[in-house]
DNA sequence: TTGAATGCAAAGGATTTGCATAGAG
DNA sequence: CTCTATGCAAATCCTTTGCATTCAA
């Protein structure tokens, strides 16, 4: 991102060492207030502008959970799936030996899309919650 | 539900019929659209309410696709996925021969969760947009 | 000095809540 | 008559936008 003219700003070095240090994929409500606790306080819009920045560069990348929150995660991770306790809400990260994109080709075929990309969740209970 | 005392009201009943002949999942700016042009003007207030008393009758359920807008499809069709063209934003139902249930044994398994539920949803260029 | 970064206020959009009224059984 | 359904206004929450100011290369 320097080569383009941007800063290593404040709010961009906390956004990073937030990611790198946060398992879980976050939103901006979330990160908010973990900034804070953290000490560092900035506006909210600020946090939005900066996400958008971090996204359109690649940084980040969006995670969808069943809700209408968008959170975010370090995007130079291996491609990966979520596991969701729908109980306290704790987020790990799946990766699936053999992935989804053995369905890809059979679907692009049978509808004749250009498969780009998938999304795949799951729901349930941790051990923890199970009790 | 008419057995717990709910009424086949003009809402629900405008409701339940745009779900069954509108393919897509549906968002209630969507649905408040919809209605309109049919000449049938409620409130927003009005479709919110009855949607959260479908979702609770298991009439109709949540989709997630990628934005932070919630949508509502008809939850007594078989499972199935989407499959959603970033372009013109079509959405149609994808139907997997062996489904994702057979990585969920795995994954409960590895994580210890019990596993609930899971979204699959894939991103492409439809015929059209690949133009 | 110049463009990026930030804050603040305001606007926008989706969704929820309280209260009062209308309507169906 | 009684409870559900509905409308309307207001409040909330998340997100975006405009404008002015600060800051770093």
């Amino acid at each position: 991102m320097k080569d383009e003219g941007h800063r290593a700003s404040k709010t961009r070095t906390a956004l990073v060492a937030l990611f790198t240090a946060h398992p879980n994929p976050l939103s901006v409500p979330e990160i908010e207030i973990l900034l804070t606790q953290k000490k560092y306080i900035v506006n909210k819009t600020t946090i939005y502008r900066e996400i958008e920045k971090l996204l359109n560069h690649n940084v980040i990348k969006e995670v969808y959970l069943r809700d209408d929150k968008v959170r975010y995660e370090l995007a130079d991770t291996n491609h990966h799936h979520h596991i969701v306790c729908i109980e306290c809400k704790k987020i790990e990260d799946v990766t699936l030996d053999q992935d989804v994109k053995s369905y890809e080709q059979t679907i692009a075929k049978k509808f004749k899309y250009k498969i780009l990309d998938h999304s795949l969740e799951f729901f349930g209970l941790c051990q923890k919650c199970q009790k």
